[in-house]
DNA sequence: ACCTGAACACCGTTCAAGT
DNA sequence: ACCTGAACACCGTTCAAGT
């Protein structure tokens, strides 16, 4: 007969990001998950196919938290509110962000999140043929910053100085969306 | 009586970037590395402190691999060589590079090649006291794009419309350094 | 001084067995 | 159907021993 699961994939993974917040991503084992989940590392094998699903999880959940912008704002905040909502998450899950750059932007949540990016520009001016390529040169450099502060590139200076960076990136970002708007050559 | 030892930290690291290169990072193993050099794994750590000591130094190797422009250039020619230079390592070596982003960039190829970046910017006509942040806003967005490219985000895309990107990216960058160059507003 | 052999505590993953 | 126990081939790292 059929048994009811105790625990679901959903368990398995906040316990892999939480284990990933507190002690790093090494510690992320499948022996450790298994501990906090409370069965033995083989039974975990039934929600995840491998320690490199496991790892892809624990990015679908990081961009199931990046906070989605209320759809009645202005373009400039509603890009600037998933900016801002994306360097939260980066703050809150350091040792998993940097993951981020290393998956295809084809996921679920990648297309959920890059949706909206694209409804932003679209109705920042930019043509349709160019959302895309702006799309990519924008978040890139995005999430390049906000890896690099994660990550430990930048670790070293101050909170301030980081908070300054950022704001200087966001500007730039804003006046080439702009600078793609309207009118263009040809 | 001392003997003479028969391989040297190069050496080791070298055999390290090989497998890097041929079988991704993972394949990096003090075994497998070991097995390159011809010695037992024990033997390695005459040469690397440990597994993070030999990654560090992959890093390390990347950097000098980056060619340095020819000082009597212009400015603008100057950075476009060093990101093409930075370039051709993230292809050359696609697994190590997205680690150039987990480690502070303190290390003594980092500042070499820092050092570099800030004389451009200087004879660009940035202001002394922004040169700093100048160079991490634009190092940022480069190497964001570059592991971006490398790490698997953007793998999906043809090399054309990557190699576009990447000149756009530049070309932005070339009018923020522009804009922060000569009267600036106070 | 330099390298090895044996060993330790892990790791991801498999497979057959239990309920 | 779901989970476990035992096992396998690894992994990084140590330590004492060989030359």
């Amino acid at each position: 007969m059929g048994r009811l699961p105790r625990f679901d994939r959903r368990t398995v993974l906040r316990a892999g990001l939480d284990l990933a917040d507190e002690h790093g991503l090494d510690a992320v084992t499948m022996q450790a998950v298994a501990g906090r989940v409370g069965v033995t590392p083989m039974a975990l094998y039934r929600q995840v196919a491998s320690k490199a699903d496991l790892l892809d999880g624990l990015v679908e959940l990081l961009l199931t938290e990046v906070a989605m912008p209320a759809a009645g704002l202005p373009w400039q905040d509603r890009l600037g509110a998933m900016a801002a909502g994306l360097r939260q998450v980066a703050h809150r899950h350091p040792a998993v962000f940097p993951l981020l750059l290393r998956r295809p932007a084809t996921t679920r949540e990648s297309l959920r999140a890059r949706a909206a990016a694209y409804r932003a520009l679209a109705q920042a001016g930019v043509p349709p043929d160019r959302i895309a390529s702006v799309e990519r040169l924008v978040s890139t450099a995005i999430l390049g910053f906000l890896v690099s502060e994660a990550g430990g590139r930048l670790a070293h200076h101050p909170r301030g100085v980081l908070d300054e960076d950022f704001g200087r990136l966001q500007d730039l970002l804003a006046g080439f969306i702009a600078s793609e708007s309207g009118a263009r050559p040809g």
